[in-house]
DNA sequence: AGTTTTACTGAGGTTACCTCAACATGAGGG
DNA sequence: CCCTCATGTTGAGGTAACCTCAGTAAAACT
């Protein structure tokens, strides 16, 4: 990796972050995909799976397939929408939620640890020059 | 995304980056994964099928298939290697060191596009801020 | 009432990986 | 020289995380 674009140096960062992340799952047993999930679901409370997937930004039925897999270990359940009878709507079970909370803790003691190499002066700068670039 | 952690905010552009990416190789008929494998070849001339591997971090099994779609395409050729006749070296054909060019030019003017949106300081700064993260 | 739209899901496909085992060759020891 | 062990590649088969397309049921519009 003696290449030094600024994409390339940006990838091989993420690649650091990616893997560190996977690690942080790993013991709790969790996909990124599936803590992905889970992590929407704390956030917004029951959802339909059409609205799931737009929060993860996937198919429709890819959603699916993941509550096929969430509800399948018991972290999730299907129930009917009461406001829409071809709806059904995805809900947190109580494994679920703490799964969830165990994960975000994770997340963020994994995210202290890895930008926990800089400065605040410099994670003041990342975050600023970062914003830019997202938008 | 109301979200802000640093490490958030550096998927949200990952990801920007990533589909930018996939726009410009998509005219040039060429999976990402191809890519790499062709920028390789480009930067360091015949390998063996395990070397690729090696410089794609990927294991062996993995180059192998590689290097079949590519042979496939007529972008790579396999040939024995002199020096040890269990292995074989990947080589670039015109066509293939013609396509690896392109999206060499192709990724220079996107990473341009992307970064272009900094300043020159902005730039430096976000280089040696993630060299810091890289190690 | 009839048509169109919306919500979900079965069937089947793709990409980009993986491990494991087979097979040939190479390299070192006795 | 033979035997064992290591190395290089690949067939077989598997996985995760996506996808599209088509079907069914219910809702919404005209």
């Amino acid at each position: 990796m003696e290449d030094s674009t600024l994409s390339e140096l940006f990838w091989a960062v993420a690649r650091r972050l990616r893997h560190l992340n996977r690690e942080t799952l790993e013991p709790l047993n969790i996909s990124p995909s599936h803590g992905r999930a889970l992590a929407v679901l704390l956030r917004h409370g029951s959802l339909r799976p059409g609205a799931l997937a737009e929060h993860l930004r996937i198919a429709a039925r890819s959603a699916t397939e993941v509550v096929d897999d969430l509800e399948h270990r018991g972290l999730v359940r299907r129930e009917p929408d009461p406001a829409d009878r071809r709806a059904t709507l995805v809900a947190l079970t109580d494994a679920g939620r703490a799964s969830g909370d165990r994960i975000k803790a994770a997340r963020k003691a994994e995210t202290e640890r890895f930008f926990g190499a800089l400065s605040a002066a410099d994670r003041a700068e990342l975050t600023r020059i970062l914003r830019k670039l997202r938008d």
